[in-house]
RNA sequence: GCUCAAGUGGCGGAAUUGGUAGACGCGCUGGAUUCAAAAUCCAGUUCUUCGGAGUGUGGGUUCGAUUCCCACCUUGAGUACCA
């Protein structure tokens, strides 16, 4: 019976889905575990094989758990909502609903195929209103909350206006904007409704700010840095500028140190976790005040900065300000002025990722303003410079150059003076940072004290003058969550005298408006702006979307609403809790039961991109951290291990091609004419027989001449010799064919015309390149034209993209899965190579024959344990267990896949026909090829599925031996090997091994220096 | 520049606490089977002057190093002067 896994694998599909095999209980007896996905963007190319991978990781974990007696939750869904459909839209007036639910077909059908676990009943979409409604309810509660740093946590902003209401804001300590101004509860009662609101918003979770975008006019957008490219866009080459938007953020900075902290509770990679720490950026050090001084009096304005180093405060020279520093132009004297201004303009025209990269080039300006030092009142000049940036920080440097490099090169380049404030440091050539090797001296009140106790006298001494603190800084930004698209959540907001209004959460969804087009209107507002009907009108518990002039003709009496909110959230909105969602995913009242919530909790294993760091895998923890302040979920952290699957990259073929060629006439006395006419007619022939020819890549490889004059080159008389190939237009006009040389370019071959020997199909070639006059490739000797490799991303622009469909068709699913763990190990990038997959689909006919020994290869196992072999059988079965289920809890896959092989390997060869191991042996391999082994499961006369079937217990008893092939070294390097009894002890080992010829003959007489006896190990003798 | 990861046959990779380097698979070579091909099976496949040498390079620790330490080189990823 041969193994025909098409047909098998789409039984047991449907048999898993018409069963509902895989669906998860939200009560059980068992331990639950939670097994999740990174879920994907359904674009619209459909799975390529690099996407599988991490799911099929997970999905062996899930079968695994399952054997091991878990309740396993293993979800799947849709990251629906996104920029490419809404790209389509624009393109082709499709509505993106209808492109997204196209690409979801083509996405499930082939995960389907691919045979995972999943519970497609909880399968969520971030574009289904039923989905979103949550994420838009979600947005309320931010919008409802504020952060209270005394209880270091989210809470209600109606106990923020009741405190306003009885105290004022003078002893609220909580995170919110820079630029609150104190008042009292008088004030506050005073204030009307709208200063009210205004206030509120800048203590709310998410907020209205004003942020500096890139907007593209042309495009009629925003764009991210890396969308632009010397300023402008990267589609169609728009100019950029710099503008300031009012638009929601979300306050993320308030959980910067638990974000931080966080990490050192969870299980996910060391890098990653780096990655999130970077980005956080703490930093802690002072905030130190200094006066500006026009002529030794002091003037009313304050250069606030940042230091991490407030111990060298007595090496200050100067300050540096940011360009775009807003007292820059305050402070500036006359004198300086056209300087300064010429210096603002010139940095406004570098970019900014300019101004970061260029480290070299040192530039700045005097302004002619001068700071008091705060302890020696000397004054400091204030120069500005494009090293230091507005938006980091207060965008304000002290500059102290024998401490920091920077700062040292800014005051070499403009010979500022360099004080040295170290002990026994040499500042001559390069600044002194070494932070533990700090004595401070040259500094008053601080001489001969460390880093650290120079930093907490300092900070103790500014505090008295009110000139400074200890702070704590966070690179960490507020992130912005409105986007000027169409294809996003809306957001549950109407304005009222320009204060934004939530929707109460009763109402949501609120649903996407149908729009006649999906670009920004002509006035530029946002997509959403065409809506004809995108205002909320609401009288009670009534309430509608409506038009403009219904809005506005409405009564006022008792009327609530206005203008819609008309931009939407962005990508990672959806994402941030969507892990909640598929516990409890058609819940119509709630995100996710208590219950189930209570039950599934977190995530146990968490699968996905590395690309992913510092965007949704951060905001994601955001989120859960404030639904868990608020009480809404029970766990603060919702992944307990991460892994990040590494990418798969794509083999690209190569097709050369001969280019031009050159033939050497020199030290020939030829007229010149003559020369004119035989370069001529050498041409003409060259181009009719080879010019833009193919050539087989092995007739080229390595076979590079270099010429002093022409450079790398082929000659034509050595790559063709032995070839038949039509030359003799060459030698009949006298050429030599020896002195002809040819050089080659090469260009991608889609995959599909290149066989897996890396031989071209020329015909196949010919017409997708669909060119005319094509000439007769130059093939090698067994007439093939090979084609070289390379390694890069899998694109479609390389035409190396694999699809997993054929794969399936030609292999089976089982094959796949056992392929892509085969690559390599989990984590890393590895290339792929659809011709390792016969090794892989060979193990499985293998396997497979090893259950069909009976007569004429029908299926048979023995019940009857054999007297003879079982104890070798045992052995490899044991080893087996223990190796593959060491190597599932490790996540080393692609080792297991190994074992099975040895094993099947080790079993045919012991002609293994008995059910007490070829049984159990299914159940390890389930995980792996579960097509394969639900279908012999059946045939060993099982009806149930496989998938919850116990795993199988080792019994070190059965590897126990009782002799060792002890290898045999002489000074590390093992020579021979030595079959001796287990039992053995030190001396009896020596012995043996003393006594054997092949020690004698690799001492040649000489008398060991030592012999080094490990039982049951090894042995070395030195000498 | 900084941070992290990684360098092992023609290729993907294995060697999990320092103990037989190259498991397993691809590819390649030869053979069997076949009219032939595919498929399948068998044997070989790090290099070698057959003594040995060998895990990016150079040192070190050790009886013994792919594994530990130091310096360097290369590649990949992240980050961008964070004051």
């Amino acid at each position: 019976m041969i193994y025909n896994f098409n047909e098998i694998e789409a039984k047991w599909q449907k048999y898993w889905a018409d069963n509902q095999t895989f669906k998860a209980e939200n009560t059980s007896d068992k331990p639950k575990f939670y097994v999740l996905d990174m879920f994907p963007y359904p674009s619209g190319a459909g799975l390529h094989v690099g996407h599988p991978l991490g799911y099929i990781a997970t999905d062996i974990y899930a079968r695994y758990k399952r054997h091991k007696g878990f309740n396993v939750l293993h979800p799947q869904g849709y990251d629906s909502f996104g920029l490419p459909a809404e790209q389509y839209a624009i393109q082709t007036g499709q509505h993106p609903a209808l492109t997204t639910e196209e690409n979801i077909k083509t996405y499930r059908r082939q995960l389907d195929q691919i045979g995972f676990s999943f519970d497609w009943s909880r399968e969520v979409r971030t574009s289904d209103p039923s989905y979103y409604k949550w994420t838009q309810w979600i947005f309320i509660q931010l919008f409802n909350s504020w952060y209270n740093n005394d209880s270091d946590k989210a809470e209600d902003i109606s106990e923020l206006e009741k405190i306003f209401a009885s105290e004022g804001n003078s002893k609220v300590n909580a995170v919110c904007d820079d630029n609150i101004q104190p008042f009292s509860a008088e004030d506050w009662n005073a204030f009307d409704t709208v200063k009210q609101q205004q206030i509120l918003l800048q203590y709310r979770l998410t907020y209205l700010a004003e942020t500096e975008v890139n907007w593209c006019p042309a495009l009629g957008t925003v764009l991210a840095n890396d969308e632009i490219v010397n300023g402008v866009s990267e589609r169609g080459g728009h100019p950029v500028i710099r503008k300031k938007m009012t638009q929601w953020s979300m306050r993320i900075s308030a959980y910067a140190e638990r974000l931080l902290q966080g990490l050192e509770t969870i299980d996910w990679t060391e890098s990653l976790k780096e990655t999130q720490r970077n980005w956080i950026g703490k930093s802690v050090g002072a905030s130190v005040s200094f006066n500006v001084i026009a002529n030794g009096v002091k003037q009313s304005h304050v250069i606030d900065v940042f230091t991490t180093r407030p111990d060298t405060i007595f090496g200050v020279s100067f300050m540096t300000l940011a360009p775009e520093h807003e007292l820059v132009s305050q402070i500036t004297t006359p004198a300086q002025k056209s300087e300064v201004e010429n210096y603002i303009e010139a940095t406004a025209k570098r970019s900014e990722r300019d101004r970061m990269s260029d480290v070299k080039t040192i530039s700045g300006a005097f302004t002619g303003a001068y700071v008091e030092h705060p302890f020696t009142k000397e004054p400091i000049p204030v120069w500005i410079g494009d090293y230091v940036l507005a938006g980091y920080g207060t965008g304000a440097v002290m500059s102290v150059p024998c401490g920091d490099q920077r700062d040292y090169d800014f005051a070499k380049h403009f010979n500022i003076p360099i004080p040295n404030i170290f002990q026994g440091a040499d500042i001559s050539k390069e600044a002194f940072v070494d932070k533990d090797k700090t004595i401070i001296a040259n500094s008053d009140f601080l001489n001969g004290l460390s880093y650290k106790e120079a930093t907490q006298k300092v900070i103790a001494e500014l505090e008295k003058l009110g000139q400074g603190q200890g702070k704590t800084n966070y690179r960490l930004r507020d992130a912005v969550f409105s986007r000027q698209r169409y294809w996003g959540e809306p957001f549950p907001v109407y304005y009222v005298d320009g204060m934004p209004q939530m929707i109460d959460a009763k109402h949501l969804p609120i649903k996407l408006p149908e729009v006649e087009k999906y670009l920004p209107t002509e006035t530029g507002e946002p997509p959403l702006g065409n809506a004809k009907k995108w205002y909320w009108l609401q009288y009670g518990d009534k309430a509608d979307i409506v038009s403009k002039d219904e809005f506005e003709n409405s009564s006022p009496s008792g009327r609530l609403g206005g203008a819609l909110e008309l931009n939407t959230m962005p990508g990672w909105a959806g994402s941030s809790w969507y892990f909640n969602r598929y516990m409890d995913a058609h819940n119509e009242n709630e995100f996710a039961s208590k219950e189930a919530l209570n039950y599934w909790k977190d995530v146990d294993l968490y699968i996905g991109g590395s690309e992913h760091a510092t965007g949704h895998l951060l905001y994601s923890r955001f989120w859960q951290k404030f639904l868990f302040d608020k009480g809404f979920v029970p766990v603060d952290e919702y992944a307990k291990k991460l892994i990040n699957q590494g990418m798969i990259l794509g083999t690209s073929a190569f097709v050369h091609k001969i280019k031009e060629t050159g033939y050497y006439l020199h030290n020939e006395e030829i007229p010149e004419d003559e020369m004119r006419e035989r370069d001529e007619l050498f041409d003409s022939i060259f181009s009719d027989l080879l010019a833009n020819a193919v050539i087989s890549y092995d007739l080229i490889d390595g076979n590079k001449e270099y010429d002093a004059i022409l450079g790398p080159k082929y000659n034509l008389g050595k790559v063709v010799k032995e070839l038949n190939l039509e030359l003799s237009d060459f030698e009949n006009n006298g050429f030599d064919l020896n002195k002809i040389s040819f050089i080659t370019y090469s260009s991608h071959s889609p995959l599909e015309c290149v066989n897996l020997q890396d031989e071209l199909d020329f015909n196949d070639y010919n017409n997708w390149l669909r060119e005319e006059n094509i000439k007769r490739p130059v093939t090698n000797s067994k007439a093939k034209i090979k084609v070289s490799r390379e390694v890069e991303k899998m694109s479609k622009s390389k035409y190396n993209v694999v699809n997993p469909d054929q794969i399936c068709v030609d292999y089976g699913a089982d094959s796949l899965r056992l392929y892509e763990m085969f690559l390599g190990p989990l984590e890393q990038y590895k290339p792929w190579n659809t011709a390792g997959i016969t090794g892989v689909h060979g193990f499985l006919k293998k396997l497979w024959r090893l259950y069909h020994q009976g007569e004429n290869e029908t299926f048979y196992v023995s019940d009857s344990p054999p007297s003879e072999g079982l104890g070798e059988a045992l052995k490899t079965l044991h080893k087996t267990i223990k190796k593959v289920q060491e190597d599932i809890e490790n996540f080393s896959f692609n080792t297991s896949v190994s074992t099975f092989m040895i094993a099947v390997n080790e079993f045919t060869l012991q002609e293994c026909k008995s059910r007490a191991i070829l049984e159990p042996f299914l159940i390890l391999l389930s995980p792996y090829a579960p097509h394969i082994a639900e279908e012999l499961w059946e045939k060993l006369g099982h009806d149930e599925s496989i998938s919850t079937a116990p795993f199988p217990i080792f019994d070190a008893s059965h590897l126990v031996e009782s002799s060792k092939n002890y290898p045999i070294s002489f000074n590390g390097k093992m020579r021979f090997t030595l079959e001796l009894p287990m039992d053995f002890n030190a001396q009896q080992i020596e012995d043996a091994v003393m006594a054997h010829e092949k020690t004698q003959e690799q001492l040649q007489g000489r008398a060991p220096k030592k012999v080094i006896i490990v039982p049951g190990k090894i042995v070395n003798i030195v000498g």
